[in-house]
DNA sequence: GTCATTTATTGAACTTGTTCAATGTTTTTT
DNA sequence: AAAAAACATTGAACAAGTTCAATAAATGAC
């Protein structure tokens, strides 16, 4: 059940077996249908999850309605809504699962209880977060400096399991454009091909 | 010397006297004069650092010499390229010097070393990194969702010290526009008044 | 204090991206 | 298998933002 988890933790930190076994021990497993919800505005987000199967989208809906996607998450990668989590103030975001998903989930105070007891879980969270820091700065960047042409053809290159999986309704509102935009660049490299 | 520093890392986390003086011992105070560069795209990022005096401009130059601000670092805010001092790889980036300005600077085996032998500087970078990393979120949302003109609106609101220091391509550089395009926004804005 | 440099403003022509509406295609539900 | 719903495409009119060039205003260097 944890196979994933451990082999994810293993990527960023050395764990001893029971330090894993700990760790890997207080998370519960759920599952989440398609169209369903982990949470939504104005709910306080309970939990810090890693994704074991199926795919996630956590995004805002601004005042005019529409949908701005900060990040997906696929199997191996984690979920949560940081802002919420840890002021414990209600959401500003969405998190929906976009296909019949399931995930490991963690309590706040499960989470803070490894802080206390294993220091290492501790670095992991700093270098996790720094690793997601460093890839949203790299995005941010590209926003101000890139035409969404551009940015289209680099989120197919980098993310090609992404692009399968999504609908080009997602992947627009993930790259800050409509989606008869996005269709509209699809054809403008189809056609120059 | 370190008296900002210490009060800034108080409003993050709780250290003994003995374990504030034992940090703080591991900066080095450093003078940048206007338009000098604490780091240039290329190098590699061996400091993080923490501002007492003047302003910094953390920037990204593209393919066709636009720059892109990534942030602004005034008094009381750290600045470094997280990714390259993490990775020790080249940086992508420039760190300029807007104005005659101060530092505290702590190298990356300094650093280190109070990882292992000061447990509560790990939690302290954890929690300053998610605090940025939380704010970078809200800016990538507001990039995504807002109109220039919102997003200068907002940018003098949320930081007045910054909109008085800094001159309108600056501005411009932070808000992903043309800084003809960000004086016709005034130039509205004032009209309209 | 003057000269040179940098910063700010404005207008015109242009490019990028949006909106709305209509139509076709695919997927889901029953 | 049919009907409904969601997704994708296209075109036309529009809005947002850029580029280039010219000029004015502010700042810095000597």
């Amino acid at each position: 059940m944890t196979a994933l988890l451990k082999q994810n933790i293993n990527s960023h930190i050395a764990l001893t077996d029971a330090e894993m076994e700990a760790f890997c021990n207080l998370f519960q497993h759920k599952i989440i249908k398609k169209k369903n919800f982990l949470l939504r505005k104005g709910e306080v987000c309970k939990f810090e999850g890693f994704v074991t199967k199926g795919t996630f989208r956590v995004y805002h809906i601004d005042k005019s309605g529409r949908e701005q996607i900060l990040y997906f998450a696929i199997e191996n990668w984690w979920v949560t809504d940081i802002d919420s989590f840890t002021t414990e103030r209600p959401s500003q975001l969405f998190i929906e699962a976009l296909e019949d998903s399931e995930v490991l989930l963690i309590s706040k105070k499960d989470k803070e209880f490894a802080y206390t007891n294993l220091p290492k879980i501790e670095k992991l969270f700093r270098v996790m977060t720094q690793k997601t820091h460093v890839a949203l700065q790299r995005r941010m960047i590209d926003n101000l400096s890139k035409t969404a042409d551009q940015r289209y053809l680099d989120f197919i290159e980098k993310y090609p399991q992404l692009n399968q999986r999504l609908s080009n309704l997602q992947i627009a509102a993930y790259l800050g454009i409509s989606h008869e935009f996005l269709s509209k660049i699809r054809n403008k490299i189809a056609t120059k091909k």
